[in-house]
DNA sequence: ATTGAAGTAGTCAAGACTGACTAGGTACAA
DNA sequence: TTGTACCTAGTCAGTCTTGACTACTTCAAT
């Protein structure tokens, strides 16, 4: 076996992944360097996705092994060398390809901060109340930066749908908490 | 270094996590075996926590070395032998300590198909309007094995309420789809 | 008889992910 | 001149997670 593989090197295989989608779409507007990917992700993308540093390196080299991006060295002077990365053609397929098999698929929610909503009865319904509280406060403060953020960039953006979208889940979160808290705060004047 | 500290054997750390405080809470009801616990989250929880068998095992493993909990075999007849674990009191005060602090936290919700959305105009009109339409098929028939799950367990239980939060966030998630598609739709006609 | 599902317990190699680190430069303020 | 912040590129050990597998038993169906 193993005879007459396509490839005579064993690549690491390419996850069908989102993230690569991410970097692979970042690339078709320009060509960027390492670092200023990074910065983006960090600074403009931090509630889109939670792809960090050292993942992002790692994806890049693997999708140059896969020759769907390919890199040059650009020198500067007084700045350290920047090696900056260009999307092949076959890298502009996939992405294609990526992002329409992508777009029309949908997964199933899981929320962060369920498993102890289930279990909230455990507590005292004191500390329900209080820690519930503490969650919607939290929740409001949230929202109010995801306000912040998209009052300064465009809806039409790619990067401002994706953060509208997750500002309107995140409201729909808002109220089902507070409606929660309303309840227990009946529950406890009742009884 | 390393003279005198508290265990003289270094257990593997027990991460601070929401599946921590899943398993510690499937106990306090009552004492569940392995399987049972799989078993309970693959067919009741799929849709509130994606926990897996072999992860399971893993931390079950580590609860009962850090003391939270405790196994048993426990013989039958004509079936094999069941691993019951029973929630000591430590790992019951730990239970508590964890659900206090982990319901008053809030994590930033990063939603899954939000990298093709924030690229979707890369796509022709039409496949963009093809794409979404399907999403929104899918989104609609998740919707309602939700609201099927949901017919048939009280709200007032932990599964129940955690269930009906994903739904109510699917829900708006298929709203903000729908118009996304509808204003998709609504270009495609002005132009 | 044989097949297959469900009950029961795990294990392990392989991969994904990241915190923390290294290594160097510039530029500006104190 | 010292510190700090930003620019630039990485790496790597260690942790987390899981798909796929092994083993064995009962019970119902074919």
């Amino acid at each position: 076996m193993d005879t007459l593989q396509a490839q005579s090197t064993h690549l690491p295989p390419l996850p069908e992944d989102e993230r690569i989608l991410l970097l692979l779409g970042l690339l078709t507007a320009q060509d960027r360097h390492g670092y200023e990917i990074n910065d983006f992700i960090e600074n403009q993308l931090h509630c889109v996705t939670d792809l960090k540093k050292a993942t992002a390196y790692l994806l890049l080299d693997r999708l140059e092994q896969h020759d769907l991006i390919h890199s040059r060295i650009e020198q500067q002077s007084l700045k350290p060398n920047r090696k900056v990365f260009t999307l092949t053609a076959q890298g502009h397929a996939h992405f294609l390809k990526l992002l329409a098999t992508q777009l029309r698929q949908e997964e199933p929610l899981i929320l962060p901060g369920n498993i102890p909503v289930m279990f909230h009865e455990h507590l005292t319904p004191e500390d329900q109340r209080a820690a519930l509280q503490e969650r919607l406060e939290k929740l409001e403060q949230r929202l109010k930066s995801y306000e912040f953020l998209l009052s300064r960039v465009s809806l039409t953006t790619g990067v401002g749908l994706a953060t509208q979208r997750i500002q309107v889940l995140t409201q729909a979160d808002l109220d089902w908490t507070r409606q929660l808290l309303q309840r227990l705060i009946q529950d406890g004047q009742t009884a």
